[in-house]
This record gives C-alpha cells, sequence and structure tokens, in this order.
DNA sequence: ATTGCTTTTTGATTATTATCAAGTTGAAAC
DNA sequence: GTTTCAACTTGATAATAATCAAAAAGCAAT
C-alpha cells in the first residue's frame, strides 16, 4: 500500500489538497530494534506502518519492560497523548523488524490542519477509525477478559504474531509470566 | 459552569461560530437512575455533564453488569465509537445521581463541522483533551496495576467517589470482588 | 555435528483472590 | 424505636496464577 492510497481510505481528498499533503510525507525504511520513539522524548511524528512491526513499551521504576501494544503492517503508529502534546512521552515505540513506513511531522501536520478545512475533516476521520473504534474494545478487553480470552483475541486480530513476537514480548503484553503464556498455548491452563 | 464556559475552555471559537454552535445544545435535567443510553441503540448525543455523576457499563452473557467508567461533575459523556459511528452502542450510561447536562445531537455537531473550520480544529482538541490524553494512561493501569493500585488512582482521580457511588459498583469496575475491595479498604490485602 | 545462547516448556511450591456462607452495619419508612 | 432492606464486612475453603528451579528445544555460527 502507498501513501496515496493510505490516505484516500481514510477519507478521500480533493488533488490539489492529497498533493499538498503527500509532498509533506516522507518514506522510511528501518532496521529490526530500531527506535522510533524513546521515552521522555516528545513524539514528533504520526507513521503510517506499510510493512513490519513494533512494540509499544515502557520501563517502569523495577527497570522491566512492559509491552503496551504491537502493531503490523498497514497500521497507523504514534504515541498519540505526546504527538498532540508534543510532551514527552511515557513509552518507548521499537521495530521488532525490519520495516517500511511513512512519516509526517507534528508541525506540518498541525499546519495543514490549519490550512485545510477538508484536511481538519480528514484528521477527525483518522482518529475515529485509527483510535476510537479500537479503544473501548481494548478498555473493555482489560478489565474483563482472563489473560487466556485476551490472547486469544490478540491471535485472532494478528494471526501471524505468534511467529513474528516472541512468547516472552506476548507475556509482557498480557501481564502474565512467559510459563503461563506456555501452558496457555499447550492448553493446560 | 454553563455552556459558553465549557465551549471556550477547550478552544475560544469566534462569537459568529460560539452562537451557532450554542444554539445546537440543549440544556437538561434528568434524575438519578435515568438511561442517557441503552446497549444496542446508537449513541445520539454528546453531553456535557455540569453536576452529578454517570456510570458506563455492559452487560456481558450471564447477565453481570460491568462497570467500564465513571464521570463526575465537569466532563465531557458519550460513547465514542457509537456516537462516530452511528453505530449500536456496546454499552449503557446511566446516571448515579440527579445530574445537570448540555447536549448536542451527532447530526448537528457534523453539521457544524462541515460548516466552520474552527469548529473542525475545536473538535480535534476535545478529542485530544478529552480522550487521547486520558486513553493510554488509563491502558497502561489496566493492564500493569494490582486492583489495589487502580482503587488508589480512582480515589486520586474522583476524591469524592466512595460517598457518591457504592462498593459494588466500583469493585465491578476494578474486576474483583467485593469482598476483596471492602478488605483493601479496611487494609487487609 | 557441536558449541553456545536464547527461547520455551515442565514441575513443585507458594501467594493471591474468588467463592460460599454467615453475620453486621446503616439508612429510610412506619 | 423498631422493622425492613440493602450495603458492607468477616471467615473458611477452593481455585488460579506467580515464583523458583531446572530441563528441553530451537537456532545461528563455526
Amino acid at each position: 500500500m502507498n501513501i496515496t492510497t493510505f490516505i484516500n481510505s481514510i477519507n478521500p481528498l480533493p488533488n490539489d489538497i492529497l498533493e499538498d499533503v503527500i509532498s509533506h510525507f516522507q518514506h522510511l525504511e528501518y532496521p529490526k530494534n530500531y527506535f522510533l520513539l524513546k521515552q521522555g522524548r516528545p513524539c514528533k511524528y504520526l507513521w503510517f506502518l506499510v510493512k513490519g512491526s513494533v512494540r509499544y513499551f515502557y520501563l517502569d521504576d523495577d527497570g522491566k519492560e512492559n509491552n503496551v501494544w504491537f502493531s503490523l503492517d498497514a497500521d497507523v503508529v504514534t504515541d498519540a497523548p505526546s504527538f498532540t502534546s508534543q510532551k514527552p512521552s511515557n513509552e518507548n515505540i521499537q521495530l521488532l523488524e525490519d520495516s517500511e513506513l511513512y512519516a509526517i511531522e507534528y508541525n506540518h501536520l498541525k499546519a495543514l490542519l490549519n490550512k485545510h478545512h477538508a484536511f481538519a475533516l480528514w484528521h477527525i476521520t483518522l482518529i475515529d477509525k485509527y483510535y476510537i473504534s479500537q479503544i473501548e474494545d481494548r478498555i473493555g478487553d482489560l478489565q474483563f477478559l482472563t489473560a487466556k480470552q485476551r490472547y486469544e483475541k490478540l491471535l485472532a486480530q494478528f494471526p501471524s504474531i505468534s511467529n513474528r513476537v516472541s512468547l516472552g514480548h506476548i507475556a509482557s503484553y498480557l501481564n502474565i509470566t512467559q510459563e503461563t503464556l506456555s501452558r496457555i498455548r499447550s492448553g493446560k491452563l
């Protein structure tokens, strides 16, 4: 998927505005383990992940890494609270595979929102599709499903995740020990 | 707080647009236990809760009520995924006290977004302030804090909640039994 | 194939919280 | 003041997952 297809999949834009918007995206490729964002720094970009995978995680007071979320292929990637406020982020975003992305800088996005009414409406739709619609489900799942049920939903959402992300990373995301996840996988729990 | 103060607290609007926007809000008062939204119906309104309290909850397959969130005084209330899509909601919103609110209908909000560029920018700020900024913290808390820690954070965020919301409702929100919450309160856990 | 390293699995014990059951407290109605 | 009902607390047992320890499996480099 290229950047034009991505933008039009959110909400088609008039051609002149589309061109203006596209001119502010950069095409990037980074290797596995590269950090898109480090905890404590403001998140300067909004990325569109074409191909690859990332994890969001933070370091707690004991120095333990806690995985918060994964994105795989064709997803929007950013730390929204830090991006929108330009305040220091509370989390890291790290590539789990060699990945291909498009990026737009905060200032450029902000300027485009002020310049084009149609782009502001596009941005509202982006937030609805890639953020709001995921949130309620996500919170409901975290609050009321068991680790086993959440693992099953994760597999349903990302069928390839067990081949692409390690047991330890997934166990951290589920907030269970990797021993327990191993037992869930083998059907002993 | 009145509706003008609320709107300007998000992002000040030019007077002519402000008047147009305000003319689409209705002022409402409802009694304790009133349902603003019932599960399965589309969420037609976005409310501004001036004074009072609400709970968000859904009924699971066993008929058990699961509390998802609370709002107290001076907060925005809506089921965002249903409101933005106008699809059936997965949750109920019910008043826990007699409450005073302002409401705007989805179609009116949508029309105002299309009519006024400045209002579209205002709406983006609303989403950032009342939605995005809460979400990451919320998800991190759910994933990685114990019930006791989450209870302490809830008390820090809503100091009056233990007088205004029952033990059973709070236990449901924390996804622990009310026996366990009772033991946490009395310091036995 | 063998080495070294990382990831995953398995087993035994311990800690935590749910469940079940019974009691206590508190507030409103009479 | 006492009845009534709902909210809350307490105790004993059972279920669940963490912890600790060790073994097995996978995988890249030689």
